[in-house]
DNA sequence: ACGTCCGGGACTCCCCGTTAGT
DNA sequence: ACTAACGGGGAGTCCCGGACGT
């Protein structure tokens, strides 16, 4: 056994969460969270490039999922079908932790450089479905353009989901936001 | 007369710009920056809110262009068509100057926080385009979902018409795209 | 008047020796050097280039009087006559001040670090030295072994006086050691 | 048969080397070393005191060649003469490796804190000659002088070699040196 | 509008310690 | 004895901002 508390990354994370909560981002040093972890700065870039990267922890596991929720869809699939079912993949994850994804969200939307973050996520996962489905044949351009669309229709959904407080789930909104882009993108 | 040599705004950006191409966004220091442009540290942010920004001077009058021609398009205008002559008023901006965006797009490409600050931007371009469409009566899911799709379409024409030295201009980029994207939507 | 009190560089001079003979140099952090002279580590670091520099800070205005003693030597000296005007020039400065130079140079004498950054000033020294020559019209060879002679004894001849506590003044350890040299150079 | 690929040592040299030549020394980290050598960080720094010492290992070796010259002198010889068998050993060792010698010196010359290890390395070296020369009964301020007298020579002679890439070997350069010197400090 | 001096925090890197495993 | 894994601690660089003076 070790001399030191386990699991110092995630007493990392929970510290600056909740420091993030309590005071802001921007008024939150490292040195306060790793103080309150019980650990030094040191530890913490070790973990994390930076003092935002720990609140995006979670997103490469996320991304990992709807890729697979890709490579796995049956091959007959039309790529607009395939990219929804990853979107529903992606929101049963923020469904079931609700009141986590919104605290967390209140967070990032509240500080520029969170939310410049946030979009590099988004990006990064808008490039690995195109990537995904490039994987299963579907040509460059409307590999590209799927994958960017479905970031538009979960960036509309999931904002609309998070700011009304309404009974509709992240799938019902995911739904008709897809179909207001095909009422949108319709030849006339 | 002023003490001072005259223009320093733009003598900051022109000495920016050579240093990031020479050795790269990252390898530049903002004393160096100054330093050629024969002013002080505190001078360059007293002009430009930080580091990246010097990039990015240029990007308020392009929003301002494209909101503009959505607040001047025929009434009767679908909201896609709409997005699409905000589009061709973005493109031909970037069409003029082609080598100048090509040389200032590879210091960007090159460098994670560059593309974190033009993403926003994007975003920027993006929610103003949301609301220039609500003040001509677009219902607010359509004119966010309209406005994504937009910058959706942008992102993988810019990018196709800059990768792909060939003779296609970036408004036949754009028109492909959209094409692309209504077959991908479109109901089987 | 500024709001700060002055002579920051001053201080930070007087806090970081008295430091260093009070705990010794590598047991003193930089943290506890602008503690002590009520600054911040950022301003140290601005005033100088490392945390040995503090030490050094002088060698500049010793180099330019050596340089300067080497310039303006009557013309038809010969080398080791104007190298050992420049010796005369550094030593009398030593000799002044024998007090501060000797508790100095203990603090020196104890860290390795610190005693590689003294041979880099010789170093430069030297190397200002042989330029100064050559300004002369004496060749390169000449020049560079001359000046490289020079620090040779003034090394000897320094630790010698600092060593031997004596009433020999270091302007007699020089005489003495270049006595010495010539008996070891002369041809048998 | 250990777990391990043997020469730890040798790959981390190698790495380093390589490393220092394509980027920089300071340029190279000493994380990016390991991961070439494929080992980790720790490991460097059980063989190598710090990240310059990786580029000085074989210095001891020659020290140590260079007091044995000394030592095995014939017993009747004038102290500068035994000085110039000490420094004509070292010049065979470095001639026979020319290039290497080259490489290596260039990395150093490129970096001011190397330069101060390689100061380091010869002070070390010139006070071992000294202890060398007292051993064989010669008195301390002869010694001094004659092995800095030696060191001075030593450098102004190597780096003349390296610079002017004619057909004189290093050994050539001593001897000129030697004589140059001899001149400077004759009686007039 | 610009310079000067300084504060403050993020972040990188070097170097070292301990523990556990092989 | 040698390695990996994890953490500590300090030096040093850079970005950015605040207060004051001209």
């Amino acid at each position: 056994m070790g001399r030191w508390k386990p699991n110092a990354r995630g007493r990392l994370e929970q510290a600056a969460l909740e420091l993030y909560v309590e005071r802001g981002y921007d008024r939150t040093t490292v040195a306060e969270i790793t103080r309150r972890a019980g650990l030094t700065e040191r530890t913490f870039f070790r973990h994390f490039a930076d003092k935002r990267e720990v609140l995006f922890a979670g997103s490469g596991a996320l991304e990992e999922l709807c890729v697979d929720a890709v490579a796995t869809a049956p091959g007959a699939t039309a790529p607009i079908d395939v990219m929804t079912a990853a979107l529903d993949t992606a929101s049963s994850l923020f469904q079931e932790r609700g009141d986590v994804v919104r605290q967390r969200q209140s967070v990032i939307d509240a500080n520029t450089e969170l939310r410049e973050r946030e979009l590099v996520k988004l990006a990064s996962l808008s490039a690995a479905l195109a990537d995904a489905l490039r994987l299963r044949g579907v040509g460059d351009l409307t590999a590209r353009l799927t994958a960017e669309t479905g970031m538009a229709v979960l960036k509309v959904a999931y904002e609309r989901w998070i700011r009304e407080p309404d009974d509709r789930t992240l799938h019902q909104h995911l739904g008709e936001c897809l179909d207001a882009l095909r009422a949108v993108t319709a030849r006339t």
